[in-house]
RNA sequence: GGCCCAUUGGUCAAGCGGUUAAGACGCGGCCCUCUCAAGGCCGAAUCAUGGGUUCGAUUCCCGUAUGGGUCACCA
């Protein structure tokens, strides 16, 4: 009935709707199997909340043999960044998310259900505007920005509810041939929803984390198409979701309040509901109180700063998961080394209110996801980071590889495994004094405890190089630095110097600690008598020899 | 402001009408053949609030408060 008009408006757009059913025809998937999308802006920026979201497409489709796509949504030019696309894409595979379909950086892109670069699917939306114009469901606006402000001066003068909508849409009640006259005469419009609803009435639609959400129905006729010809947000979402035939739309919260005009969207182009998971959003204490976690204030908002401090990807997923679903912990205590699709993440699960971002936890994450590493991964991994982020570590690590892993390997084995390192950052604070470059460049001051007189330390390391065997073991070792605890007047054993503390200078932890200190600068170290073994006696003499 | 959503220790949270209200992080203490880290044990700390419904409410309903979201030719 509207033909004239939607050929008028769209004289170029020559399928039709039916055309591209047929061309995206509904997947061949086993029952169950979830279709999801990441579906960015090609900011390049990846926040902590896209990366929880990307992170659930793709567990969420793994775990039912479906398909993950990345869709990109540039339908808004000032979002977009040079070389955007690669940067979402890099930054995801950091953390192991990989797509199915969709853009593969410089490569072009894959699966049957493209473009899936908004901008390069103009015609599919156009197509589909055209028959909602057709149907008498959509229609050309010519509404200026000022006559648009005017319009919200007067509903906020009078207190209603603001938009475009029933007898404030003025060009809805244009007369077609009206339409047709001002278009020929060159006048800029934009496509706009005809709205069929009405406010005394509710939908209702499901919402996988908070259930039953009831609205009323959209009554605005919201704009469809833009007047540089790309369509908004919600008619991309209405469209390309139906095409590329996700099953499970997985977004942030913000976007609940306007399913009710998607779902006036859906029906108006005849097509099926998909399932929403609207997740919930991230957040950060500040002055007592919660508020999002935000990309200008908080490094952490970024997914590049846990690469950039070297804290493990694994560890980021897994806390990521933590507060996914909080069984997860208790998984993972128990599957410490299980590959992560072994775990089945339930939507139904999901939190509905909006978790503080908890960086101490995550420390305590990656603690323990590095616990589990062996040496020689500690030091590829740590390696990796300290090439880009600190060289001369870098170089240290290398000249000294073998020295470096057998370091890194003290209690690193057996059930009582070492926990000190969360992040690759602190890799040279738990490295650099056992390099003798550094050692004996580097200024440092030596932190004596409670044996601080020269001599006296002096006395304790002579004595000490006369019994040192390397080919001693552990037991042995302490044994013989019991012996020159004692013969220094020292107490063997630390209870037996708690009980009489008048009868000795101290204890064998003032001896180990002596020793400690003149080897390494510190009075806190890994196990002695592995170090020890590890710097050999002719660096254990050098290092001696200083003081 | 309208409309939605949320609310269990400092934090993440389990809980689905009857529990001594799990567990984890953090914090404090103790223990553990040298320090640190780890580990073990113990501890402090929670159902926002007022009404219902019920024999009984953390759990169900309504109001209030607080926090969050949303009301664009941005996504």
């Amino acid at each position: 009935m509207s033909k004239e008009l939607a050929e008028l408006v769209f004289p170029n757009i020559d399928k039709t709707p039916e055309y591209y059913e047929e061309l995206y025809p509904k997947r061949n998937l086993p029952e169950g199997a979830m279709v999801t999308r990441f579906a960015p802006s090609p900011t390049g920026f990846i926040h902590v909340g896209s990366l929880f979201g990307a992170n659930l497409d793709r567990r969420l489709a793994t775990q039912t043999n479906g398909v993950c796509y990345l869709r990109i949504e540039d339908t808004d030019g000032k979002r977009e960044v040079d070389d955007g696309i690669n940067l979402v894409i890099n930054g995801l595979k950091v953390f192991e998310i990989e797509f199915d379909e969709g853009p593969k950086g410089t490569e072009g892109s894959n699966g049957n259900y493209g473009p899936y670069i908004q901008s390069q699917r103009k015609d599919i939306y156009q197509c589909y505007a055209k028959s909602l114009i057709e149907k008498g469901l959509a229609y050309p606006c010519f509404c200026t920005a000022e006559e648009l402000d005017v319009i919200r001066e007067r509903q906020e003068k009078l207190k209603i509810v603001p938009g475009y909508y029933g007898d404030f849409a003025a060009c809805r009640k244009m007369s077609e041939s009206q339409m047709i006259e001002r278009i020929k005469k060159g006048d800029p419009y934009i496509i706009r929803l005809k709205s069929q609803g009405s406010m005394s009435r509710k939908i209702r639609f499901k919402d996988m984390i908070r259930g039953i959400i009831e609205f009323p129905e959209n009554v605005q006729d919201i704009v469809i198409i833009k007047s540089d010809g790309l369509p908004t947000y919600h008619f991309a979402h209405a469209v390309d979701d139906h095409l590329m035939r996700t099953t499970h739309v997985i977004r942030g919260e913000e976007w609940i309040s306007s399913v009710p005009l998607h779902v006036e969207l859906f029906k108006a182009l005849g097509f099926d509901m998909p399932e929403y998971i609207h997740t919930p959003t991230i957040m950060k204490e500040e002055d007592g109180s919660k508020r999002k976690i935000s990309k200008r204030k908080d490094p952490e908002a970024s997914a590049s700063y846990y690469k950039d401090n070297g804290i493990p990807k694994e560890a980021v997923i897994d806390y990521l998961m933590n507060i996914l679903n909080s069984n997860f912990e208790m998984w993972r205590k128990q599957n410490p080394h299980a590959d992560l699709a072994e775990f089945k993440v339930d939507p139904h699960k999901i939190s509905s209110s909006g978790a503080l971002f908890d960086l101490v936890k995550l420390n305590d994450v990656a603690k323990n996801t590095i616990s589990f590493f062996t040496a020689d991964k500690v030091y590829s991994e740590g390696l990796e980071w300290a090439e880009e982020y600190d060289k001369d570590l870098a170089e240290l690590m290398k000249t000294h590889a073998e020295f470096t892993k057998n370091i890194l390997n003290i209690e690193r084995t057996g059930t009582k495994v070492r926990k000190d390192i969360a992040k690759w950052s602190e890799l040279r604070d738990n490295l650099e004094y056992l390099y003798d470059e550094v050692f004996f460049e580097k200024e440092h001051e030596d932190e004596w405890q409670s044996v601080t007189d020269k001599a006296e330390i002096k006395a304790i390391l002579d004595e000490y190089m006369k019994v040192y065997d390397a080919a001693d073991d552990k037991d042995t070792w302490f044994g013989k630095m019991k012996d020159v605890a004692e013969k220094l007047g020292y107490a063997r054993e630390v209870k037996e110097y708690k009980q009489n503390p008048e009868n000795y200078k101290g204890h064998v932890g003032d001896i180990s600690t002596v020793i400690r200190v003149a080897l390494t600068g510190r009075k806190n170290t890994p196990d002695l008598y592995e170090i020890l073994k590890n710097l050999g006696t002719e660096r254990i003499q050098k290092r001696f020899a200083r003081i």
